[in-house]
DNA sequence: CTCCATTTTTAGATCAGTCTAATAAATTTC
DNA sequence: GAAATTTATTAGACTGATCTAAAAATGGAG
């Protein structure tokens, strides 16, 4: 065993997955506690406990017994590699196999363990490098970067007018609703009212004159960009206003 | 879902290793005895002993100890399945990510586990239904059935003319030794002789001048059909002479 | 037909990942 | 700030897949 330094000591599918999980907590600025990262991953909170402390020997993670795991810079760069896979992957089976938006996430859970290097480059070249999946999630580069997107949650808007920016939810059921009315990323929309008292959206999506009325919590997992309200075709920014972090250390920036 | 009824119980991928393992041995017209499959696993005799016992449990194979196991109907449906599974794959990965034929096998290996039907039948209509991969070898169509070729065996084959028809061996090097030297699935070639006591074979591939000098252990992985000899393109039979068989009993017929 | 070499099975362990039930720490509430 | 509630950890056990070493069955050779 000499310098632990370098490459992919090539971890388990499920140290993978719980790398991932930490990773999306924290992304979530939240706290990857015990039972946050047992109800993601539906194990028992024992189970966790386990495998935290498993993972801070493997130096993947740093872990405070009663507080939960923070992701090192190995971890993390491990997680990112993953999201990367299964973003592209799931680009892959929508443009390339014709695979609906709420089918891709379930095939690409499996695959992301089972690739290789080799095969996620090839996808990707053959996609022309692609920055965003079919939610609209931007896929972290070769190296690790991840883009930063200044997208609010649908929730917090105020009524006005949008575009979808992605949508942080991956069941086929609401999926396959939200494509159905019409709201997929880029999709322009005009969120009319929000009822009081945890009430539904009234939202108008630009394709179909049915409003659309929303529930509070499946409004949490779309995301909007503000559009400035001249409507046509003119010109406007190609693709939104984005900035660039380096994933690495904790100096992530807000959303 | 009536129809289908008592469907795919799911095994695990080692599982579907050790029956696949089974099926090819008894191709070759072997007894599964346990050593032979641990071999082809690279596991312990034991281990092996304990697995066998356990799939006959499951319904999926005849295990008499201290002989063998023998597939039952249903194993081998699910060993015929990852053959197409695993053969589709390679012929995806060979045409649509260009992978060359001696890369396939391994990245082969691992997705045919983690794919599911929805993304084999996919590729299957992407590469337009093929029946072979890039080996030569035939693909299983979706309900099981093989193709049975009349090929044989260059260690066996008289000086004469003959075309490649598949290679059944998954050595990257040599895979890699045979593209270097023109021999491939439909290279023509012509057996020129055989050196005695186990000596190697001389062959002239129709591409390249050169003649190629094959050892006898090599040739035993190399399988052709015969032609006659009047070469050039005129009208012969478009994919050489096949049969069919209905993949169910133990009722295989000879190669 | 007996003995020996080979093949196979049995016995006993290990490892990764998981569980449940019991205990302990932390946090919230009165 | 002590009690109650929530969250987390420990303890002990199980499953699937594997191993090594020892014992047993098989199948030839004489």
């Amino acid at each position: 065993m000499a310098a632990e330094s370098q490459r992919q000591a090539t971890v388990s599918s499920t140290v993978e997955d719980y790398l991932k999980v930490v990773l999306k907590i924290e992304d979530m600025k939240q706290r990857a506690s015990t039972s946050r990262v047992a109800r993601h991953l539906d194990v028992a909170d024992a189970t966790v406990t386990d495998m935290l402390r498993k993972l801070k020997k493997a130096g993947l993670l740093e872990y405070k017994p009663y507080y939960g795991a923070t992701l090192t810079r190995k971890g993390r760069r491990m997680a990112v590699r993953i999201l990367r896979r299964h973003r592209l992957l799931e680009m892959f089976l929508h443009q390339v196999l014709g695979y609906g938006w709420e089918q891709v996430h379930q095939e690409a859970e499996r695959l992301e363990h089972a690739v290789s290097d080799l095969f996620i480059s090839r996808i990707d070249a053959l996609l022309d490098f692609p920055v965003q999946d079919p939610h609209g999630e931007t896929i972290p580069d070769a190296r690790g970067f991840r883009q930063v997107e200044d997208d609010l949650c649908l929730a917090e808007a105020e009524p006005g007018s949008y575009s979808v920016r992605k949508v942080t939810n991956s069941d086929p059921e609401f999926l396959a609703y939200l494509d159905k009315v019409g709201l997929r990323p880029a999709t322009r929309l005009s969120l009319q009212e929000k009822a009081p008292f945890q009430g539904p959206l009234k939202l108008l999506p630009e394709s179909g004159r049915e409003p659309v009325y929303l529930g509070l919590e499946a409004s949490r997992s779309i995301f909007v960009l503000p559009v400035q309200d001249r409507p046509p075709a003119a010109a406007s920014a190609p693709d939104g206003p984005v900035s660039r972090e380096a994933d690495s250390g904790g100096s992530r920036k807000s959303r």
